[in-house]
DNA sequence: TCAAAACTAGACTGACAAGTATAAAAATAT
DNA sequence: ATATTTTTATACTTGTCAGTCTAGTTTTGA
């Protein structure tokens, strides 16, 4: 039943019945949304919501790894345009930092992050799941990119991870607060600012 | 009824009825905590219970607010240890940050953050009284600290809001993953290297 | 002391939703 | 073409839980 030897036809009501489920989860909440409505969602009979996941709660699991997966894609795409050019790195940290906000700022981020926040207590193996799959992930190839930077003499650090801690601290910490935790949206000036501001404050800790 | 109206062993309940509200809320999630259980950690008959608050949603609104209100005293404290000695500022600010950490890392601390991200979506209120009456209020007292350290000549800053953003983007900003999400406890050391880090970049863009 | 208010234990109702069952229809493979 | 798998619509079972009710007990205030 694996993505290969599936048919081709299963595999379109699977990738359906995952978009709906992970919709309505994030609009109305886990416990708050019947498998029904998630069939309805997904224009499916409930019955084949069972027969592709059998239970809502794996339905949930695979919903989350999915999102996570395609989060963790776009972050990486990214991460993918921090290289060195020869010239300023202000611009670049700047324009790729805007990206990650970006990135940060989806309607789906948001939701991941709530669904999993939500669910975490009852469900701690989604931690694993997102944690490892996802966040650490992306975490390594930005420390990558920035000792890279560093061994260039673009950057003065020891420790990349330390500093992509911090580099992405400066980045999202602020959005939780305006954005209202994903109930109000950014404009893209203010993304902008915060960008700016952020490396503004990394370049003086790490430039050289 | 209220705090002052209301005879003294009835409050006494009423605590109790909230603080096991918020535990049961935060170990096993909203809907899937019946009213019968939180009665039964309170050591109270479930009529009781609707005899206080009326319904479960009124039930996990009130904890939220009480909860939230004892989280801003205990960060208002910490900040409260920000104050011009003459002496050198660093470790000043590497105390209050440690301090602030500590707030963040605690169990209802974290338990709190979950509570709200996860019912947010079906209950916007609530980001109301953590937002306005909390977070922002905290925000509010620390940009002020920053301002008259400033104003004294100890850091060299034109926008108070935007150095208290920045600032605790470092201090909370590692400890979400590495806490994972509040699953793992930080040792104390860890927590002091965290904070150091995060007041050494601080330094270098908001230091004289 | 005594009346009013608050509390308790327990049973009960009614709604809602997870998951199953069935039989017929559609898609797919060989 | 035909056998197999998948899907659909619908009805059903079952358990859970919010909120109510009752009747008796404790606490409190005056």
């Amino acid at each position: 039943m694996d993505a290969t030897t599936a048919p081709r036809g299963r595999m379109v009501k699977r990738q359906a019945i995952l978009a709906a489920a992970f919709g309505e989860f994030a609009a109305r909440g886990y416990a708050q949304t019947g498998v029904d409505e998630v069939a309805a969602a997904a224009g499916v009979a409930k019955a084949t919501v069972y027969n592709h996941f059998g239970d809502k709660e794996t339905l949930l699991r695979e919903a989350i790894a999915a999102s996570a997966e395609a989060a963790t894609a776009k972050n990486l795409a990214a991460i993918e345009r921090l290289v060195d050019t020869g010239g300023d790195l202000r611009p670049i940290l700047e324009d790729v930092g805007l990206r990650l906000i970006q990135c940060y700022c989806d309607d789906d981020s948001w939701a991941l992050r709530r669904l999993l926040y939500a669910e975490l207590a009852h469900l701690p193996d989604l931690l694993e799941i997102v944690q490892v799959q996802a966040a650490e992930r992306v975490q390594r190839v930005l420390a990558d990119r920035l000792a890279r930077l560093a061994l260039a003499g673009h950057l003065r650090l020891t420790d990349p991870d330390a500093a992509v801690e911090h580099l992405s601290a400066l980045l999202t910490g602020p959005l939780e607060a305006r954005a209202r935790w994903g109930t109000r949206r950014l404009p893209a000036k203010e993304m902008r600012q915060i960008a700016a501001a952020a490396i503004d404050v990394f370049l003086h800790a790490y430039g050289t």
